[in-house]
DNA sequence: CTGATCGGTTCAAATAACGAACCATCGGTT
DNA sequence: AACCGATGGTTCGTTATTTGAACCGATCAG
């Protein structure tokens, strides 16, 4: 791995839980030499990726993401064409819709939406990472990886999260051909007690997966008549939120689609 | 130099103009070797940075700048802080108002807002970055730099963008000293013929200068009955952005905005 | 066909990254 | 006050990574 891509992974230990870092903390997290952490962070920070707060010199993502960000979506507006399709889902099902993207490896979230239907309701962080065995969107994106990728994640050692996570992998690879089955995801509260959630596909414009579009609601309200309405809207705006993106959703899973 | 400022120097190169670039030209317009610049890319394409596209294999930014910029947004809410006091000021003057930020020694475009009031107006990319010399937001800047930060944006060669550009530095030095003297700036067709702009210093915590926050408008509508309102509404919408941004207005400054 | 691009790859030489050890400083404890 | 264990930051000889000229195959224009 070159250097380059040290000082990259640095800037993914800032997160919604920690945002502020200190020097030592953040080599220690990367498994680096402080002085070699030092020197990445000070070339990041000449760029404004990030940069230095307060009487702690803790260390935050800096103001140059703003720009590149503004300039990506400006590009290639993912989020501005996400939201109105994850809001009509949302209203539509009355849960908290969110979709996810296939970056660099990690399956990361990107935007979601409320419903003003219930009080409780999931409430989602973006912007954070989503364990693949572990969620909807995680099996959803899983079920359509290239094989090698998927054994690339099912040979890492999975987080136990919940009581209910599966972390056996051939109990997933089993969870996975269902998903394949029908072209959709479930997951009862294998992220977090009492949340269960659905997930379906998203593809680029080459067919290959490259995120998932999700709804969580607490398990409660997961009766079977709900499920299906989800399943109906879920696939729905899946197909939508392929289409905006530039993607387009294989035939095999149109069918599967179809026939649900 | 390092590797890393290198990488992400490359970054920079992405524009509103130019959002894809090929890797020849890439190697170009950054003067490294075509190797390199692969090299380079390819890492920062490993980590979601940038991704190539299409049969050209043109490289645009990636997605990932959108996880970190809304983990960035979450914890220092800059933009979103901005847009209503830009919203405001634009309300209020009727023109296009702006704001940028000082990042990694170039003044970048944050956010704009639109007024309605007229169907001519100054139209905005944001994301952009704008010359220190030839905006009146780079001047109100460039005037409350540290003297060394100045002499270093001076020294370089000045682009004569329109024929109304100042470009020697000696002249520069004492419109600078005007802009001191009154706390605001103003600049005639000096970016874009046909289009003045006023702007205001923005502070930081350390009431160091950190940005601008600017109207721009076609030059006709500037007269002087327009011009003292908007150094009204513009000296005030500074004061708040400064204070929500965290920051705050040097005294020095505060007496002369006072006075004006 | 030729020539000029393009993206991508190779390998010896040169350069930049590395990390253990070191400072100075800060807060809390003894 | 002395001590302790942190912290952020710096140094310098060793080492491993980056570098770039040259090369490859593909594509496109004339």
């Amino acid at each position: 791995m070159g250097t380059v891509s040290k000082a990259l992974e640095l800037l993914n230990l800032f997160t919604r839980a920690q945002p502020l870092v200190g020097l030592s903390e953040l080599a220690r997290l990367a498994r680096v030499n402080k002085a070699t952490c030092y020197r990445l962070m000070s070339e990041l920070q000449a760029q404004g990726l990030v940069e230095q707060v307060g009487s702690g010199r803790e260390y935050r993502l800096g103001p140059a993401l703003l720009r590149l960000a503004a300039l990506r979506e400006a590009e290639v507006p993912t989020r501005d064409a996400a939201m109105p399709i994850l809001q009509a889902l949302a209203r539509a099902t009355g849960e908290t819709a969110h979709c996810s993207g296939l970056i660099a490896g990690e399956l990361r979230m990107l935007a979601f939406a409320y419903s003003s239907a219930h009080a409780m309701k999931v409430m989602m962080e973006d912007a954070d990472t989503l364990p693949f065995h572990a969620t909807s969107s995680g099996l959803a994106v899983l079920a359509y990886m290239t094989p090698n990728a998927r054994h690339a994640v099912l040979s890492r050692p999975l987080e136990q999260r919940t009581l209910a996570t599966l972390i056996d992998p051939a109990q997933l690879r089993e969870k996975l051909a269902r998903v394949r089955a029908t072209g959709i995801s479930q997951s009862a509260g294998g992220f977090e007690a009492g949340v269960d959630s659905m997930a379906v596909p998203l593809f680029d414009a080459l067919g290959h997966c490259s995120g998932a579009l999700a709804i969580a609601a607490p398990s409660q309200r997961m009766e079977s008549e709900h499920i299906a309405q989800i399943r109906y809207e879920l696939i729905d705006a899946g197909r939508q939120l392929t289409t905006v993106w530039g993607g387009c959703v294989p035939d095999e899973i149109a069918q599967r689609w179809l026939g649900a």
